[in-house]
DNA sequence: AATGAATGAGATTTCATTCAT
DNA sequence: GATGAATGAAATCTCATTCAT
């Protein structure tokens, strides 16, 4: 995932070239995930991961960074893919759908994660929800933009509001995947991105529409 | 444990008429959705109450007992209410427009009460989660009510699955809410009602419904 | 050593009618004296005052708060018997033997006390010497007092200047019960007083000076 | 623990050529001065240094030596210079006078130093006083020749005691330089030489003595 | 000799809950 | 019913020291 530099130089420094700070990361969303930010001592997290408590310390400013570095990681990666994959793609319908897909793919093959980002990350006092927010901005910023692609094309009404629409796209996609999790992941996630994507597009009244 | 007359029996149902628990409920709400539920200790809760600390477990089991509470009773009044409102009303777009405003309505005249649902109550663990849910179903059944209404008037297209249709209005509603908390709670969040049912019913696309 | 009102109202906030505070300080003394401040855990001060590790807290903010709260008790009690035993006193021999005499006989009776006072009060930050400063103050009023009296008196030369007068009174004080108790304590320190005294009267040259 | 050439023998004694035990040296007073004995982590000490922690531990054999050895190259290069200072001077009252100017000026223009020697120093537990006793020794018993010294001479009064005339003096310029330093070394430490060798002399009474 | 990542023991502090009054 | 002092388990985080490289 990252690409190295021929002079290997590794100091803590440049923690995310080190696989302890992959394998804290990995162990944090493991255990995080399934017992809960409170219920998820360092030291269980740390266990997990084979190393010392005071190992965690090094990686990491703190608990809360965990939290926060997990989903920086995560944001990262989807907003890195939904980057590479809505280039050139210039049906707004088509974006939407990937949107969908990418967010329900990243969280779908991964429960532990799901369970993280969808229930446990809410876990956060004010200062951390500032931090989170500033995260998740850019993926804001993709959301924003395919619904002004769609708008420009014709496609979605005029009507919308940018920030009310985002709201709608998000908050449907957040619920569907939160009920998913909650019910214990026994179904599969991606089967309902047609229908999610249908109602997000054509809403209750079901309008009819095209794909190019 | 002891014999008890008949007129001194109370049952926690009992409680209920008791102003102290009143007390603590609001007291909770306020501390719990400004400093949040791991920087609100029972102390702050019951000082704000006027009530001391032992004298909470009197009327709650313990801390959680107080969460779930407080949401039982939130939402209850939110049903209660619907059940009233909705009672002979027919058009199913009047209703979805009667259950977002009574939502928003609720939270949106008491931020703290809209922090503590949007954000403080998502700190529970696994067993609280199944009481919230089951706590949440009578509301849940509303919502699919509606939805059940307008397919069968043709309003709503019967293309929709139920869940995730219901999930796509509830989503929208949090989010929304949540948005406008999190930001400050300075704009009006009723205000925004119109456009939020606009766009469940007709989607991105923004097919005209017409209101009769 | 407290009057108690008719009415005794106890509350935490009167700590100091609290046998509980005593304990607490007493233990803090006593394992802090032989063990020093960073060998003292707040458990084995609660265990030895017979109480449970955050009963300390009710009583003082954190642990630094026993170190100055020790010190107040110790030198307010010593202020206070100054403050009775200077009064009408005129001869300022006689009260500087005063001075020292309540010092000495304060530390020397209570080795771990002396042991707190000399040596592990002074594993401090900065912002404990500031209130330790503030502490100290009123016996260094005394002090200069005391010196004052004497060159108006015409007994003390009028060459002193009251700060370094003042260090030196102190210091000698101060260095003669360290060496006794690193010592050991192994001889009576109230004895060294007359020698003491006439060291800091006549100096080095050991001028002649008359006791009244 | 393997075979030494002679040449390469090195023992601790010759680690004090080293270059980096003096960085180190020089390191640990100037963090440990600012910071405190317990704010002053190895890690700090070691990057003030410019070498790697582990480095620390070659040339020490812990933290506490590092304590012990600033202060015996502290009371080595005050004794080394009196020792040269005091040479063939006879007058008593001089030699007091070189003993208190070659303190102050050791610690008078190193308030790191200064700090560390008079607040931080003080930080030790029972093992580590006896350590810092005999390295003082030395220091104490050039007091205790020039007090001898003054006696014999008839300048300063054969009724003194020696220990208790030593602490006298040691105390008051003790007391002297930790008033200097804690109060932020504003002032000219040296300039008060005079005043405090006069004190020390003539006592409060102020005895006039005469300089030959 | 030098490095610095890793260790893990240990300490302070908080707070839900109990129970004697 | 009401009180609130007391409890003690539990968790985060620091840092002296080691040791493989």
């Amino acid at each position: 995932m990252n690409g190295h530099s021929f002079i290997e130089v590794r100091t803590i420094a440049q923690k995310k070239n080190n696989e302890k700070y992959e394998a804290i990361l990995n162990a944090a969303v493991k255990v995080i995930g399934q017992a809960g930010y409170h219920n998820a001592p360092i030291s269980k997290i740390a266990r997990e991961a084979g190393v010392a408590d005071g190992t965690v310390y090094l990686y990491f400013k703190n608990k809360e960074d965990i939290l926060i570095s997990i989903l920086r990681e995560t944001i990262g990666t989807i907003v890195d893919r939904l980057g590479e994959e809505l280039q050139g793609l210039e049906d707004p319908v088509a974006c939407l759908k990937r949107l969908v897909t990418v967010y329900f793919e990243t969280l779908g093959t991964n429960p532990d994660l799901a369970m993280f980002t969808q229930v446990h990350l809410r876990q956060s006092n004010a200062e951390m929800r500032k931090q989170i927010g500033d995260i998740i901005k850019p993926y804001y910023t993709i959301i924003d933009e395919v619904i002004a692609k769609g708008i420009e094309a014709g496609v979605f009404t005029e009507r919308l509001d940018a920030r009310i629409t985002r709201r709608m796209i998000f908050g449907t996609m957040d619920e569907t995947i939160t009920a998913w999790i909650l019910t214990g992941a026994k179904y599969d996630l991606l089967s309902l991105i047609p229908q999610v994507c249908e109602l997000m597009i054509g809403g209750l009244a079901g309008q009819i529409h095209s794909h190019k």
